[in-house]
DNA sequence: GCCAACGTTGGC
DNA sequence: GCCAACGTTGGC
């Protein structure tokens, strides 16, 4: 079992969006970068944990608790000319991104803010909060995503 | 294979 | 809107 962290801009996709969603579920679409397409294809596992993160927005931090609700898939958008995450160089055949579904799993009573994990010496090492960090989907440790999902719990 | 130029991310 | 950090692209 692995714990994850993925961030979504929460006016494109929120964790409230999620809870929304038919099943609750959503694929994880839209994700260009290959070490985090390499974390979906080749670590994720059903039923990993994830903590939900909104980046860019007025409180950045964690919002809720999701889980990998699926295997491993070819993004269907990276076939089709008139999406924004369209592909050329993909084909059916040889698919260059995948993506797994996300599922919701649990709301925690109130946000943890990355001012707020910043102040905690036990999530110091978090990549997260290593400097140049830029990736939406990151590994957490065991320890780093009960710690945090203590924190959201009160 | 190097590396400059360019684009994106994301906190502030 | 700024800008640091870093990934990608493409000429050579």
């Amino acid at each position: 079992m692995n714990y994850w962290l993925m961030k979504s801009e929460p006016d494109v996709f929120s964790f409230d969006d999620l809870k929304k969603r038919p099943k609750k579920t959503e694929p994880w679409n839209g994700v260009r970068n290959y070490q985090a397409r390499n974390f979906m294809r080749d670590e994720m596992q059903v039923g990993d944990h994830i903590l939900f993160y909104h980046s860019s927005c007025e409180v950045p931090g964690v919002y809720g608790i999701a889980k990998v609700g699926s295997k491993p898939y070819p993004d269907s958008t990276q076939f089709d000319p008139k999406s924004e995450y369209y592909d050329s160089k993909s084909t059916q055949d040889n698919p260059r991104w995948f993506l797994v579904d996300v599922t919701y799993e649990m709301d925690l009573d109130h946000h943890v803010s990355l001012e707020e994990l910043k102040k905690h010496k036990k999530l110091e090492e978090m990549r997260l909060l290593q400097r140049g960090n830029r990736l939406s989907i990151l590994p957490v440790t065991r320890e780093e995503f009960d710690y945090i999902k203590k924190l959201g719990l009160s």
